[in-house]
DNA sequence: AAAATTTACGCAATCGTTGCCGAAATGAAT
DNA sequence: ATTCATTTCGGCAACGATTGCGTAAATTTT
């Protein structure tokens, strides 16, 4: 089996200590020039790499982080993802990344199981079914540096960084009237998200701002986050067949819209229907029938998120001031 | 800041050695059934976790595994993953995702990254653009165990999984002529990639086997595994605009075929072509135009991929046998 | 009852790295 | 020439867990 060089090897094959050789990697000014370019040359030649877990052990620290995030497959998480890997790589942190399902239970196993795995900090947008929120809370008093992306939990204080979910809400649904849409109907997500209500709340203040009264006839909540086809089917087939039937459709997630176009595929007369959903997915202009999206600005996010991870963990200090950024998002019309 | 409890906390409270509470943590048989029994107790009652840091420098083993797909947005990988994460986590291993995005050199970082982080073992899937397989052999040969799942190398002896691709190739090229279509294009991957290689053989197989000749402007390859939007949209107008215009089209890959959908909508009259591509995502069932698909067993495969893994990982003894598994696709009709 | 064996536990070393303390050696200041 | 500061380095100990070896005491065997 493989044997990875060790500082030691090192310190044996130039004569020196291991702590002049730990200090010459690490560019200290307590060793001499020329030791150090020995060090440095030999370590080089020997392909020498330190020894994480011996690192780790000794700093306290893992240089890994955990993210949790309901799906990898999910275009808007694949996304966040490939934002934060882009920069946590090049801090030199590692990633484990879990998937909650949106599933209650697998989100608290997973960050137990990455907290016990003793990451330095931990990227969390929540999962639909959650609503008792003891795990996070648990941990954050510990002091486990968190951060919270897209779903976000305003009870816990630290840094946040999501869509401005209630201006693009306001936005589409406004651009929908303006259109000359008056009977719009909301599919929204799961009530105990962050993103749910503010979409609910942006969506009601465009109609209030344009006098048209709310219809509660026209909301459905998605409890499973669109998980649940048959959920998703029957709120579409119970508000299309209203009294007052919509001529306008906004909806509040990828998976919704997905599910959503899927069962429309199954009516016949829905053609007229107007619908915007929120969607990052690489596919939705394909769709059919054809959608107007959202699209969230989801890489940055994960830049965002994962730079107030670091500045949170690097921090000598307790961090006590703490800041919740709202980034814009794109509307994409279609026809 | 929050200090886990250790061995030593335990050994300390309870008036016995470290050794003794490690050796009741492993439930030897050295230590006193009372004696054990207090030791799990309190062990519980603090909610004492071992430290991965330390376990890892002693034992030279990380319990963590790495992963190296092209893309997680990508709906098989997603799949894959999640497969390969069921497995793992039971069996007490942690799981490092990477992406190489199909560019070479990000192959080659991240698996130095991998191997550096000292990962237990690799589970590959090649990028399209590698031909240089240096750095995997190199890696191979310092005796880190790797498992080839989907994209395999056939130079490198190891355990490997991936597609029948040469008998779905040829079950959905046959299928195709049964239908009485003769002029079948086919839009391939990259040329270095096994699966290109495998489907294109199958293809011309089935061609063979019913009498057509195979036709040499009806291949296009893609050298960017469909990630180069314009590279696909020219294969796709140049072998529609071909004298002997095909009638059908045979897609080696998901992200093929959704560029190829992209294309086809900005072309009139293509209508009438019928198209069958491999595809994983969840909405292609939505996309328009309708195409049939091939879909490969993405979650078995990730789970055959570990449990191969593991099984390398936790021999005592060097392993010479090694297995190639060959999973059947489904193949879904539309229309 | 003496000898042999088993049981149950402690000691100390080890994995690779780094912080802390102190010791030479050098140079500067008096 | 003596004192003092600075530079450069080595040695020790510790991070948390495991394990081979040693050894009392308890138990069994003869």
């Amino acid at each position: 089996m493989y044997k990875a060089a060790t500082i030691k090897d090192i310190a044996r094959a130039l004569d020196v200590s291991p702590s002049t050789v730990s200090r010459a990697l690490r560019d200290s000014h307590e060793v001499g020039t020329e030791t150090k370019q020995k060090v440095l040359e030999y370590a080089r030649q020997i392909n020498y790499h330190y020894n994480p877990a011996a690192l780790s052990l000794r700093s306290r620290r893992s240089y890994s982080i955990g993210i949790m995030v309901a799906d990898v497959a999910n275009s808007f998480f694949s996304q966040t993802i490939n934002g934060i890997e882009s920069i946590a790589y090049e801090r030199g942190y590692n990633v484990i990344i879990t998937q909650s399902h949106d599933s209650y239970e697998r989100e608290v196993i997973n960050m137990e199981h990455l907290a016990n795995r003793s990451v330095d900090g931990l990227l969390i947008s929540m999962s639909a079914q959650t609503v008792d929120y003891a795990h996070v809370t648990r941990l954050h008093e510990q002091g486990l540096p968190i951060v919270f992306f897209d779903r976000i939990l305003s009870d816990i204080d630290t840094f946040k960084v999501t869509t401005d979910n209630f201006r693009s809400a306001y936005n589409a649904t406004e651009a929908l009237i303006k259109k000359g849409y008056r009977n719009i109907a909301h599919l929204a997500n799961a009530p105990q998200l962050s993103i749910t209500t503010e979409r609910l709340n942006g969506y009601k203040a465009a109609l209030a701002d344009n006098d048209i009264p709310f219809n509660e006839n026209l909301l459905r909540h998605c409890y499973n986050g669109g998980r649940d086809e048959q959920e998703v089917e029957q709120a579409v087939n119970s508000i299309l067949s209203a009294a007052d039937k919509p001529d306008a459709l906004f909806i509040a997630s990828d998976r919704i819209s997905t599910a959503c176009i899927r069962a429309l595929n199954q009516i016949k007369g829905a053609d007229e229907l107007a619908i915007i959903g929120f969607s990052n997915s690489d596919v939705v202009d394909l769709l059919s029938p054809r959608i107007s999206y959202i699209r969230q600005r989801a890489f940055e996010m994960g830049q965002i998120a994962i730079e107030m991870l670091i500045k949170l963990i690097e921090s000598k200090y307790p961090v006590y001031e703490f800041e919740t950024k709202l980034l814009e998002a794109e509307v994409y019309w279609q026809k």
